[in-house]
DNA sequence: ACTTTTTATGCAAACGTTTGCGGGATCGTT
DNA sequence: AACGATCCCGCAAACGTTTGCATAAAAAGT
């Protein structure tokens, strides 16, 4: 019932002509004379040819496959990502397959493992949360070009596209500094995020070089951060003694549990505390009072990602590359940080 | 320096076999000797063998690959049906591959094209917005089977998985009747949107039913509906003579920009006017005062979707499948359609 | 001890494409 | 007229896998 499609050898007999000559004439190849070429590209347009990749990739080691590897495809920040990689991808003939890790080891494990079985050119990789060993993914490296993204490890010696996360930290804290916070709390992760502890190491430099104290009452710590949580730890925030003057959640999900609680129990935004999240999502303008915030720009994340994979793909070194590349962050102030101005969403 | 995956000849050599002993004794063909099955399995698992998909499906003409097709892969709600189509393909051994076709149909056909190219065995497809010929699609159809989803058309003959979209907006509007709304505005798209069509048949079914007129003075239209749109209309609305009592917008974005419009006009949400969205979006619930909206499972709808092209990929039949597959949707009643219980988010 | 069955293995073709090589025709140069 | 150069084109091998068929060895049946 299904139509099968044309290929070379249907074309030969057509046109009465051996299938090398096909071949050639639909690459342009210099030795057809131009006449042929001519009736051949015709005819394959006429009866609908479409080259069979796998014969293709299978023969030439190429197919023109990028992978991508991310924890959860419905966080806002990795899809505007996977639309950089998507748009640039398709701007240099590169098609993309998608897959999920969940956050976690084995399942990433698995998925580099496809990705090789399956022939990709290259992979892009945001690494699991929970990546205790580098291992696999440094036996991956051996088949095929890696870049890592977003959740990066140092460990790895591949070309990494980042944000410069301390410094955005920095920033943000800076930021609460200079509108006369002196009290600072930070929600972070528990352990072993890259990010979390980039962004903490960030805060503590902006506390230290103004010379405030880092005092581990206002420092705390969750396992898998979200906006509960943040609410949770606002909570606990909320009914300290002495109380931080502003908080800065390494996360925009969690800042938004923190208004909510501070919210709720009645307490200012940002004359009492201010807030400060991080990911310029899509809630952080929802949110009454508008989220001040760290713009992550994801699809420019995403379009040197895959620039980069490109690039060793197509002409190969022999030393390992392993630069890595920072994308420039912006701090966007808004309501939840600053009573001056009232922005608009 | 990359190094080259072993294959079958490589393992033969190594064992002192022939590639058929080895291929059937790894596919655990009654054939071989379970001895030798056991030994050729372990040096494979040793050498870290990994079969070559691209020969594979280039034999067998199967390569357990899907491809999807969405406008926009940053739309919460698209994301989370990718993730439903993820986790199928996984659990039934498909890998998925995705695309944006940016709603427009040109992009459409084009991705439609390298998907057959690349020889996918079936095609997740949900519509570009302004696709007025669905040739294409038609097409595509006779050479590889076709899902559609979400945005779909019944210009097309295959099997498609859709939300009872009117059913869903005559509850929604039937719910602000019931809290005693009687003049309901309606903020749809201006055309070509099945989902748009089918909403506002639900609205103006639930209107007359109830013995309420329809006034064109308060069905609002417009193109590319946002949450920009969604203000800028609701500024309309707040400006009327004889106002609405409440708005049905097709859409948690612009119903969401209607209701930042009205705060700022010091219009009071429900008391004044009722809003009530579409999709159960992240926002709806960060938005305040939360937003009464229809939850569409996206996890669910991806589920089905992959396990119907599945289905006809495994066993295909001769007539064509067309059946249509409604998932159930559910009203969200939020504070922004109810002034008597406060929900929390 | 012979044939017949069963069991285990190998041979070779096929899938659709690319590409090095070889060769027949045509042309231009002496 | 003879020669090399140039231009087109076809042959055939190769990529890694699966699979129908043949076959050798062992087991079973007479």
């Amino acid at each position: 019932m299904r139509k099968e499609g044309i290929t070379l050898k249907g074309l030969a007999q057509e046109l009465e002509l051996s299938v090398s000559t096909i071949s050639r004439a639909l690459n342009d190849h210099p030795d057809i004379n131009a006449e042929t070429k001519k009736k051949v590209q015709q005819k394959a347009k006429e009866l609908n040819y479409v080259p069979n990749l796998f014969a293709k990739g299978f023969r030439s080691h190429r197919t023109h496959i990028i992978g991508v590897i991310v924890p959860n495809v419905s966080h806002y920040f990795t899809s505007t990502v996977l639309k950089g990689i998507l748009d640039e991808g398709e701007a240099l003939g590169y098609r993309i397959i998608i897959a999920e890790s969940k956050n976690e080891e084995k399942k990433q494990t698995e998925m580099l493992h496809t990705m090789i079985q399956f022939g990709v050119d290259g992979i892009l990789l945001a690494l699991a949360r929970k990546t205790k060993s580098v291992e696999d993914v440094l036996r991956t490296l051996q088949r095929v070009p890696i870049v890592l993204f977003d959740k990066v490890s140092d460990k790895i010696p591949c070309t990494q596209v980042v944000i410069d996360e301390e410094d955005a930290a920095y920033s943000a804290v800076e930021h609460l500094i200079n509108t006369g916070k002196k009290r600072i709390a930070i929600i972070k992760e528990t352990e072993n995020s890259y990010n979390s502890e980039k962004r903490f190491a960030g805060y503590c430099k902006a506390l230290t070089d103004h010379g405030l104290p880092i005092d581990p009452k206002i420092v705390l710590s969750t396992e898998d951060i979200s906006m509960e949580k943040g609410h949770q730890l606002a909570t606990i925030l909320a009914t300290l003694a002495h109380k931080p003057d502003a908080v800065f959640a390494i996360t925009d999900d969690a800042a938004i549990g923190v208004i909510q609680a501070f919210k709720k129990a009645g307490i200012r935004i940002p004359e009492d505390i201010a807030v400060i999240g991080f990911s310029n999502s899509r809630s952080s303008t929802i949110i009454s009072p508008a989220l001040t915030t760290v713009d992550q720009p994801g699809n420019k994340i995403g379009h040197t990602a895959l620039r980069m994979i490109v690039e060793e793909i197509e002409d190969p070194k022999d030393e390992i590359h392993s630069k890595t590349v920072e994308i420039k962050t912006q701090l966007m102030i808004r309501e939840s940080s600053f009573a001056g101005i009232q922005f608009d969403a």
